[in-house]
This record gives structure tokens, C-alpha cells and sequence, in this order.
DNA sequence: CTGAGTGCAAACAGTTTGCATTACT
DNA sequence: AGTAATGCAAACTGTTTGCACTCAG
């Protein structure tokens, strides 16, 4: 995991960007925050440890990880672009969702990644990518009986 | 799919929700439209035919029928609230979304259904609901040579 | 010195909300 | 009459863009 923010800088320097300090300073906070981050958050962390960034950068940066292919953009929640490293093995997650209080925690299943593996061979797109969410309830939410 | 909209109808009464002429008409133009509908098309779909329907109407109804589990929201794309009708026979399907043009084609797949059923089982949430997203080059993109 | 990158602020797009009006029941 | 629902317009939120300025190569 840590070694992503060599790759990125890596990856950033041999396709002729520049690591200036908030390119950087994102790509580490992106790295440290993980899994499913949005713009503000970044932005937030940042103003706190004092090396504020302006948002205008942090949206240009994220962009360019994800064309660069160094993030992804994840379709979990609606309304906000959530953001996470890549893996550059390949190794990735998905997403389950709480619809109660919105809490995200990631999973990982082979049996899926097969069955969307097979099935990207059947259809007609070339894929390259995919995203699965799993919507429900929480062990806490559950234990609160709350019914939405 | 047709009948969907007798169903809808039935349900908000049913559930005290008065049946008005905008609701109706929002109801009438998701089942049309069908699959992935945005909250624009609707309004634009509405104007058309010179049944207008303000979007704060169509908003509302469109959250009214996700709540009553009538309509799904769906996260393909980045950006927007995408809805569409829920069968009540609880048979759906998934889409697959150009990264280039930004087609989206839906698609059933059995294997890929047990596989979610299956891992629904076994982690700690009570799932009760699921988003697939496969992303890649529709044909036509593919055909045109794009590389993004 | 030159251009890539930045930050600000203004512009935008999609969605939500407050409120006076309309229209079922 | 009473209240659910509507429509407008203003408010908001997240994101993008134009532009003058900065800084690294």
C-alpha cells in the first residue's frame, strides 16, 4: 500500500507530469485515507495538517490519477466521486454499502470475480472494467432494529 | 412492463398517496422510457407532449417511488440520479457502460446472480439489494478505432 | 525564460427546499 | 374545510473552468 505512492510518482514522472508538492500531497492522503475517498475529504486532511491544497488541484489531480490509471473513480454512493489507488497487481475490491447509516466496507470474492470474468468474454463491449455494490443493513443497524 | 404501471398506481394508493395527473404522467414516462432514465429525460420526455411537469414534482416522485421499492436508483454513470422501474417479480438486470460514448446496454447473467446470492450469505450485512456495473468500449467505439 | 501547474473565484449542473397556490377528498 | 401535492424560484452541493500568478526545469 505505501508502495502505491512510489508507483504514482513513478508513473507521474515517466509520463512527463510534474510531483509538485500538492500533486504529491494528494497522492499521500489519497494513499493513507485508502478505500472509497471523496475530494473533500482529501481537502479536509489537508487543511488540517496545514498543507492545504486548493480544490481546484485536488479534482485536476484526481482526474489525471484515474486517466493515468493509478485510481479509480467508485460508483458506490450517489451524488459524490469517490476515489481509491489501484492496485497495480490487479488485486481489487467492491463495496458494500449500509443503507441505513452509509457505512462502506469492502469485500473480496473470487466466485464473482470468475462469474464477471466469464461473462466479459460473452458480451459484445470490451471490458476493462467493473464495479459491484451490495446494498443492506449494517451488524450495528441490524442490532438497532432500525427498519429504514 | 406495461402492467408495471397499473402496479404503480396501485401501490401509492394503497399506501394513501394520492394518484395525481403529475405523478401519474412520471409514472407513465419511467415505464416508457424504461431502463437508466434520468430525471431530465423525464421532464424533457413530459414537455414534449405538452403535459408538463415541474422537476421539483419529478424529483419527488422519483424519491417517492425508491422508497416504496416501485423504482431503483442506479449508479452507473458518474453525476446523475439514474432510475428505473422495479419488476415485481424481483427479475432485473445489469449494465454495461461505454467509457467512450457513454452507451449503456443492460444485461441478465445467472452465473453472476448465484455468485451474489451466495457471498449475500456469508457476509455480516443483510443484504437485500445489488448493483453490477461492467465498463469498457461499446462496438461501435471499438469499430471507430478509439482509443479513449 | 517558458510552460506546466496552481489557486482563486466565478460559472455550472443536478438536486433540494421554502412557500404560496391548487385541487383532491 | 382541510390537507396532500404542485410549481416556482431561490438555495445548495459537488464539480468544472477561466485566468492571472507561481515555480520548477
Amino acid at each position: 500500500m505505501t508502495d502505491w505512492i512510489g508507483h504514482a510518482r513513478d508513473t507521474l514522472e515517466r509520463d512527463g507530469y510534474r510531483v509538485s508538492a500538492p500533486r504529491s500531497a494528494v497522492v499521500e492522503t489519497l494513499a493513507t485515507l485508502g478505500c472509497s475517498v471523496t475530494a473533500k475529504e482529501i481537502a479536509d486532511r489537508l487543511r488540517e495538517r496545514g498543507e492545504d491544497v486548493g480544490v481546484a488541484s485536488i479534482y485536476r489531480t484526481l482526474e489525471l490519477l484515474d486517466r493515468l490509471r493509478l485510481a479509480r473513480r467508485v460508483d458506490a454512493a450517489e451524488g459524490v466521486a469517490r476515489y481509491e489507488p489501484i492496485d497495480p497487481s490487479g488485486e481489487h475490491h467492491h463495496h458494500i454499502v449500509c443503507e441505513s447509516c452509509g457505512a462502506v466496507t469492502a469485500f473480496e470474492d473470487r466466485e464473482l470475480e470468475q462469474a464477471i470474468e466469464q461473462l466479459s468474454e460473452r458480451v459484445d463491449y470490451a471490458i476493462d472494467a467493473h464495479d459491484v455494490t451490495l446494498r443492506g443493513e449494517c451488524p450495528g443497524c441490524r442490532a438497532a432494529g432500525s427498519r429504514h
